[in-house]
DNA sequence: CAATTAAAAGACTTTTTTGTCTTTTAATGA
DNA sequence: TCATTAAAAGACAAAAAAGTCTTTTAATTG
């Protein structure tokens, strides 16, 4: 469904989402431990996710990455496009280079059901919501 | 959602469907001409296929694959669990190391009618039901 | 301003996926 | 039986994804 990095990349933000919510920052090594992932590997994530602008760093002492209150309302959506492109969104199933209601492959008719599923649920869902759910552990980011 | 493997097994045995209803066989070329998928690498693919029952072989002049009618009547969820393994069906969208109720993920309610869907969808679709679809020129296997 | 801290950048390696090529085996039919 | 045909098998190669490591840049604080 989505890739390693984009896993990675949707927990992560989850989790400083979690962590910095009375505004303080949170550093990669702790990331790493709380979304158990490889280390070296979310700080590339979260530098891309940076650089486009879905997440906010600072360097120094008491630096960290960041969400601020708009940041908390980024969706999935907005995750996976950074990450992943719009493949899930728009892609034909079967991997024909266009998926077209004109030119439909076998399985275009089930599955743009199914797409449409899938997209509407990462629109309507913010990094926020997942995090309150997080907060009240009703929910995890990792195994232990 | 699929890997490229699949899609060409997907597309491929719908083809193999199509071609040899008539209780004829279909070559490796012609298959990788009708879904435009690289020849040796469909020929790995259907063999893999072959040697788990999900399609028929036979070599040598006049041989080829095919599909007889209980082969016509194989679910795609077949094809899928053949070629990528089961976990679109039971794995966690978050990439956690286990899907489960008790230690759900932040995604995992919203998650779970998506990825049931998905089964239902590849359990009930058949082969066969796709080919007669193709046949009417309704769908495509390939761009042109 | 200097030492320290932590992210940014980027080179590099490993693993997995995707794709290619050659040789072998089996079936057919002249 | 022997030449031909077509899949089976398996080695090999390229590309992409996943993961690691080192150096640089920027912010903080004493
Ligand atoms: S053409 Fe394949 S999903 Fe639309
Ligand atoms: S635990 Fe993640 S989808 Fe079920």
């Amino acid at each position: 469904m989505f890739s390693k990095t984009c896993e990675y990349a949707i927990r992560a933000m989850i989790f400083i989402a979690q962590q910095s919510k009375d505004g303080s920052r949170v550093g990669i090594k702790d990331i790493a431990k709380g979304i158990d992932s490889p280390e070296h590997f979310i700080a590339k994530i979260l530098q891309d996710l940076g650089r486009k602008g879905v997440v906010q760093s600072l360097k120094g002492p008491t630096g960290g990455f960041y969400l601020d209150n708009s940041g908390r309302k980024t969706t999935l959506a907005t995750i996976v496009k950074a990450v992943d492109g719009d493949d899930i969104f728009s892609g034909c199933g079967l991997g024909l280079k266009q998926c077209s209601d004109k030119h439909p492959c076998p399985l275009h008719h089930e599955f743009i059901n199914i797409r449409k599923d899938i997209t509407n649920m990462l629109n309507k869902t913010k990094v926020g919501d997942l995090q309150e759910q997080l907060d009240k552990k009703l929910t995890f980011l990792r195994r232990d």
